[in-house]
DNA sequence: TAGCCAGATTGATCCACGTCAAAGTGCCGT
DNA sequence: ACGGCACTTTGACGTGGATCAATCTGGCTA
């Protein structure tokens, strides 16, 4: 087992980078390595929580489904994100299932040696608390984008978040289908607005998955509701 | 101060119940009752939280504000139940407002005496970690109603939520556009279902602030999506 | 290189819910 | 008992985004 690479991963994870060198090692001695497939279910909703899982290379998605084929991307994440954390520490069933939409390896942490960990480590205890608290401020904010916001807003808001002056590219992860959800959309709509966009001239869609975005304070404007007039 | 009342509150609420009597003690020493009229603000988004609010008596509700005189419900608060956590434990500034709906005292425990209590109180820290997690747990539930259903099972889910077999009967606690707002509906809206769900026998209004449930197990389907026809 | 297939795009149509406007209801103070 | 006022209810109408249904695109296999 790769307990280097684990240690590793766990140093560049922002909920176990704060801790002592330590604390960390204990963690690791008890993490294992795992590689999922794309499209592989790592752990499925409604079922309990094996452990918390960094991920390492690839990207996971976190998605809500409910009756009638119906499903909502709660969160995509990248290397050094972690996942269940809530239904590890709450100790209830998934709330959601995790699944990975390309080749993706994770680190687990397993609940048991977790929670034992908890009860022993006060400093681990305030790290989990802060992302906790992170995790609620993100999803209040998807909350708001979701109520309160029209569909060009919240694609606005997600091209900006996504890029920056010094990368203004922003290449999709997986599938177009994924985002649309995660901002509460159909793939359709989301395809309309992108043009809608390139058409004002706010961005290029350079191909299929990518788009490139041109004036940044405009596409700020168009985030609080000011659409250029067509 | 009244201490023993404050003492009192803390023991019934959930957060701190599974505290140690000496514990609870050290943070009761620091805390403060307020006293807020209906519509007052309590805290207000974007500002530092000023501490953890414990309700005693009364009904507050957690609001998110955005451009455009547009609100959002997040929550609605009773006796024994606690705001700002989020904001408190994660050092940040408040995502939403936090307002009586009525006449509502709270205990005020200062987030600065809060977080030392918090670094060498571990069980302090335990609990917390918990009601986080169902905190999150509470949101992506939120969600889901609001994102994957319509407004018929909305309203059906809380109905049945929000009574039981021993109680078919609510009584909505400030006004229904408060309710409507945390179902993400108009008032209007709301309105409307409540009136199908009564034609097809459902449910009956009593008037304008109490409702009763008459077939929970029926209601039950239509939270499923599977409303009578008519 | 042709052919295939998943996903993306575009257009046409639909519908749940919001918005606006007009009663209706019930509570309060005088 | 009478207004007055805030909230609710109901109706008429508009619309953003979903749905359905063709293409279109681009990467992969043979």
């Amino acid at each position: 087992m790769d307990t280097n690479g684990i240690l590793d991963t766990l140093s560049r994870c922002p909920l176990f980078a704060g801790l002592d060198p330590e604390g960390r090692l204990r963690l690791t001695s008890q993490a294992r390595q795992k590689r999922y497939a794309a499209g592989e279910v790592i752990a499925r909703q409604d079922f309990p929580a094996p452990g918390v899982f960094i991920v390492q290379v690839g990207q996971v998605r976190v998605v809500r489904l409910a009756p009638g084929n119906k499903e909502h991307v709660l969160h995509l994440c990248g290397p050094g994100q972690t996942v269940a954390e809530v239904a590890v520490l709450g100790e209830f069933a998934m709330p959601a299932t995790i699944q990975a939409i390309e080749e993706t390896t994770c680190v687990l942490l397993p609940a048991g040696p977790l929670m034992r960990a908890l009860r022993e480590d006060h400093a681990l205890c305030l790290q989990l608390l802060g992302g906790m608290s992170r995790w609620v401020h993100h999803l209040v904010d998807l909350m708001e984008d979701i109520v309160l916001r029209d569909a060009v807003e919240r694609v606005a808001r997600y091209l900006l978040a996504e890029t920056g002056q010094d990368k203004p590219t922003l290449n999709f992860a997986g599938t177009k289908q994924h985002i649309a959800s995660h901002l509460n959309l159909t793939g359709e709509t989301l395809s309309r607005v992108l043009r809608r966009l390139d058409d004002a001239g706010l961005i290029t869609r350079i191909n299929q998955h990518e788009v490139r975005v041109r004036h940044r304070e405009m596409l700020g404007g168009v985030a609080n509701g000011h659409f250029p007039r067509i």
